[in-house]
DNA sequence: AAAGATTGATATCTCAATCTTT
DNA sequence: AAAGATTGAGATATCAATCTTT
């Protein structure tokens, strides 16, 4: 149409648009790379991020979906998937029966601790080899600022 | 796992990691802004938006995966579902008997003149508003030299 | 054969039950 | 009943054919 919309200021909604790309192109250019390097999807290297990331490389379920902002049914689904593959297994929980916890296998942390490297590159080559200190220090601000309203209307993750 | 496999600088990581919760919260709250408000998801939305942008409100199935940075089979199946709603509706190509046109509906144009408003107030709120001047410049500046560099490995775009 | 688009099979995600334990 | 987790059904996304026109 040749009229657009009730929109944005002009910069802004240029600001917003290119932004809107590069957050389609930049998690599909990480996907691809672990894909092709480590046969690993980037919602699997998450998980195995989350893993790693506690002491024993075990976690709740739950506190998997709080931390990725999943819902607890998709931690399940994709849980079962990579459990058939090796990468994590189930074990339950002896303090509460209800609980379950997921765990790193062997397999698993192989399989992360071969594919960070390379993805730790392409973050720095596309991403923090860009920045000067200062813009890294104002983007810092600006995603915290953005996430405290994101918060507001949806405390302690609603989704998650 | 104690030790944090190879990573980067802490400042970097912090901001990686902020980065991404904030790309995964931030769609999900306009989606589900325009799923309450408008019963559209954030895909109707953009396959809208790119036909409203077109001078006839009518865009060639390549066109809208290039704009979208989708798969041409996932323009093909999302159209349908739209079409079955009325949204849109696919039109023939005179000059090239291979091509289809994604043609806006009145319908469809209703549907992004009403939700348009409260979507881009949603926008602004989450995300201009925060914003200083000096801010959305810095932003304005990384986002185009990240997205140069991504562009570098996939010229044009060869996902999409 | 190559380009434009669609189709079908499979994988993944979401949403609403369901089941068990607290 | 509420919390933790799983399951199944339906919606959406991806990948590899397929079909038509150039």
């Amino acid at each position: 149409m040749t009229d657009e919309l009730s929109w944005l200021p002009a910069d802004s909604e240029r600001l917003w648009r290119r932004w809107l790309r590069l957050n389609a192109l930049l998690p599909a250019a990480l996907h691809r790379q672990l894909q092709a390097d480590a046969d690993l999807s980037l919602p699997d290297f998450d998980v195995l991020v989350q893993l790693t990331d506690s002491p024993e490389g075990r976690v709740r379920v739950s506190d998997l979906a709080r931390g990725l902002h999943w819902e607890r049914s998709r931690v399940s689904h994709h849980v079962t998937r990579m459990e058939r593959r090796g990468l994590v297994a189930r074990e339950e929980c002896r303090d509460d029966g209800r609980g379950a916890f997921v765990v790193l296998t062997p397999e698993g942390r192989t399989a992360i601790e071969q594919a960070a490297p390379a993805h730790v590159a392409t973050v720095r080559r596309l991403v923090f080899d860009a920045l000067t200190p200062h813009e890294a220090e104002v983007m810092a601000g600006v995603v915290e600022k953005v996430l405290a309203r994101l918060e507001v209307g949806d405390p302690a993750g609603a989704s998650a």
